[in-house]
Order: C-alpha cells, then structure tokens, then sequence
DNA sequence: CGCTATTTTGAAAGGGCTCAAGAGTAGTGG
DNA sequence: CCACTACTCTTGAGCCCTTTCAAAATAGCG
C-alpha cells in the first residue's frame, strides 16, 4: 500500500490513433505499443467498484484479485500472471480488486477501444471466448476445491497447479516460485495463515516437497509429484466414470 | 433417475433451415421455434464430460447443474430457471451435468447454430456477453460464500437471493419456493444436510421465517426480510468504502 | 395403510479456527 | 558489526462449528 506512481502514463486516445487496433491478430498485440505501467509491492491497479475504464494485460509480475467482506475480511479469487488479461469481463464495475504481488508492471487500453477492436475483428473473438472459457473453468474447480476439500487437499491442488504452470513452461526441475503471502494463499483457498503453514510442515514430514532454503520459503521443490496429485484429491479415478455409467439411458438423446 | 424420454426431439438441422436465426433480435428467439423436450425428475440432459454440441434455454422447471467427485461427493455449482441458457460457455465438453429437479422443459439448438447465429448478429453478441457477465458475478460470489462464510450466512445469502428473485418476479407476498431438496441446498453450500437442516430451525427460532405448512416444507416464508439480509453478512456497511476510501491515493491513476 | 424417501433431531468426534507466543528474515541506523 | 524494529512465518493449546454416525419423525405415494 505505499503511494507514489513512477511510469509515465500516455492517454490511450492518442496512442488508438497511432496504432490500429483493428489489425491486431491476436489479444497481446492489443496491448503491445501501450506503455508499461510500474507497480510497487501492494500498488493496486484498481478497486473493486471502480468504474470499469480499462482492460489491462499483465507484463510482468504477479497480481492478486481480491474482494473485502465488510466484517474485514478478504477473499482472493484468483491469481495474474504475466500474458494473463484483465476488465474484460463485467459490466460497468470492477468486481474485484487487483494489487500487485511484488514489482509488476503492466499494460492497458480502454474498454471501448478493446471492444471495438474486438467487435470488428473475427479473428479476436474466438480468443476472448477462448479465455473466458478458462476463466469459468478455473472458477469452477475453485468452487469445488471450496465447497468440498481439506485443508491438505486444496494446498496440494494449488501446489499441483502451480507446478503444472512451471512445467508448461519449460521449467526442467519440479521447483515452483510462489511469489505470495502465506496470508495470500489462506486467502485464496478458504483457510487461515496457520493452516496452511501447518499443512505445508505436514507436508514437508511426509517428504512430498521441501522448502529451497537459500533463498526464501517462496521457492518450494517437489519431490514426489504423483503423491502431490494423489493427496490433491482430484481423483485418479476419474470423477465423471460412475454417473456416465450409471446413468446413460437417463441422458436425452442426440 | 428414472428412465425414459417421451418427447419427440427434432433434428436442429432441420430446424435451421426453416427458421433464420440471424434475423433473431435476442437469444430467447433462437429456441422459440425448437420443439420443448420434457424432463422428468431427476433426470439429466447432459453430464459433466459429455461432447458439448448443444445449447440449451430451459422452458419450465428448474435444473441443477452439478460435479460428481472421485469420492463420490457431488457438488451443486448452480441451479437453472426458466429462461436460462445453458451451453455456451465451454470448448468442446460439459463441464458438468445438468439434470431436472421436477418436471421440466427445454428447447435445444446446435452449438453450431448458435455460434453462427452470434456471430453473424450484433444484436446477440452485448447480450451473449452480458449473462456470462451476470454468470461469472454469480460464480465469484459464491467463491466468496464458500470461502468464508458461516452455515447461517450461507444459508441466509441463498433464501436472500431467491427472496430477490420472487419478488423481482413480481410476487406480492415474501414466500418463496424452493424445489430443490434440502441435499442439493446442502452440496450447493458446501454443507451437510443435517446442518441445512439444522440452520433452518434455528432460522424458524429467531422468527426470521416460517414454513409454509400446507404443502411442503418446500414453500417459505420469509418474515423478517431485514434480519435476514443482516444475517446474510454480505454487509450493510459497504465492502469497498474501507479500501477505497484508505487507498485511493495507491490506485493507478487514470 | 404400509412402504419408501426425505427431513429432522440427538450425541459424539474431528478439523480448522482463535488466541498467544516464539522463531526466522529483512531492513535501518548507530 | 550489531542491536533494534517490523514483518512474515511457524508452532502450540484449547475451543467451537460443522461433520459424522445413528435414530426418530414426517411427507409422499401406490
């Protein structure tokens, strides 16, 4: 939360007119002649209930998205990474907050010109649908993980997604960075600070992952993959088999 | 679960042909032209895997949209009403299964059909847009009341949205049905039946509501609407005044 | 009226929370 | 270099809410 703003901040009206929107193949290059914008540790980019003015694409860095309850509390509902964009989705508000991790910096355009460019572009469409798609699944699963998972299970299933980025990514060894807060992740999976340090120990005993000492408790190892995914809860067998089975003839026909 | 499927069900193609969906002024007149397929109770237009190639508008009766875990645990990710769409926002399968709670009726055309029509429309892309809108600020709140809301907030948050529901419907008088049973309010909560359960005679205690005898337990009336939307926690003190009012000055500017 | 499914109620157990203190990690300045 | 402070993280003990297990009551229906 600390103050001052350092990226000099060009009006996007201006830069629509140097750069035709309506050429862009894909989403990103939306957003590539924008300046970027610095963020500082706790900046927020915006607020939940300010006006939805702006789409915004992530370059560098990690945000979290977070609503606060009235009684204090705060609810992380997901995480930004970079190429990840976000505005797009919601009326006239933002329904969440977005504050940076650590250092971030990011890109923007105006809603309007964002919907232009996709309104008259066949070939971003597809794309926008495409993300919102993931968008609704990740919200989805995270739903599940609330509604029904131990404490175990759902730091297993963050540590398990979070490995599946790193090594999506091209990254060789099974050591993921986790740039947030332990309060960040309590936030973000339904539970409290202390939970989730004490279920990392647990973890940790059982010999699933280790901390990477040197550096900080924000990089872990894992060392045994397939028992992260078994303790995960996210059944090996697979969830759909019993009611597809059982339940075939009851399905309307196509 | 019961078998059988009685109605006659249409080739969309066929369909197609006779009626223009791009002259469709709003998503409702896509399906009007459909023949309605009848569901009986507890029988499921779809699973969660199956090959998504329809969209569906419910007619009557309301769904349940639901995830079978590997445990056997279902979860209720949502309920659908009439006039409801569903089937849009996917790629290629059902993220999860669907399945009447009473007698119901839908219409269906192919996700073909749909996307064509969308898309060839400008009129049916802003309202395509705007329920996935009001679909994702559902979904969020939700995560919200999962993560950190009691048994009597959640339960009060769900008859508060229904309450709002009837009486946006133009019900008179604060009753409100809920057909579906007290598992599906209890899976679709994050809850045990024997807490749904529970919760409401704490409710019917504090003279919040009452149940409408006569019928069913599945008619409520809701007698204190004021306790129950302080009960809901979804605070009278506005969520965001605290942050925005501290922060501002940490905001990007714009 | 009897059968079944749903709902309610009761008692006990458990998992995560709360409260509280201790340990590790920076960053600052003498 | 070492206190000093501030912050994050870990660990501990007791409690509470929800779950679990079990049984009774009520509703739905042939």
């Amino acid at each position: 939360m600390t103050p001052v703003f350092l990226s000099s901040y060009a009006n996007d009206h201006q830069v629509a007119k140097a750069t035709p929107f309506a050429r862009a193949q894909n989403l990103h290059e939306l957003f590539t002649s924008q300046p970027r914008e610095h963020l500082e540790a706790s900046q927020a980019a915006f607020f939940e209930g300010d006006d939805a003015k702006h789409v915004f694409e992530v370059a560098e860095g990690t945000l979290r998205l977070f609503r606060i309850l009235s009684d204090g509390r705060r609810v992380i509902t997901g995480f930004l990474y970079p190429g990840d964009i976000v505005g797009v989705l919601l009326r006239n508000k933002y329904l969440y907050g977005a504050e940076a991790i650590g250092p971030a910096s990011l890109r923007r355009i105006s809603r309007k010109a964002f919907e232009e460019a996709v309104a008259d572009s066949d070939a971003l469409r597809p794309e926008v649908l495409s993300r919102i798609c993931d968008e609704m699944a990740a919200v989805q699963d995270q739903l599940v993980l609330l509604s029904s998972k131990t404490a175990e299970e759902r730091l297993c299933t963050f540590l398990l997604k979070h490995l599946q980025r790193a090594l999506a990514g091209g990254s060789a060894d099974a050591i993921i960075e986790l740039p947030m807060t332990r309060q960040d992740i309590a936030d973000y999976l339904g539970l409290t600070i202390e939970t989730v340090s004490r279920t990392i120990t647990k973890l940790i005993g059982k010999g699933v992952l280790t901390v990477a000492n040197p550096v900080a408790r924000h990089f872990i190892r894992i060392e045994k993959p397939a028992m992260l995914a078994h303790l995960s809860g996210d059944g090996d067998a697979k969830p759909l088999a019993l009611g597809s089975l059982l339940c075939h003839r009851d399905r309307l026909p196509h």
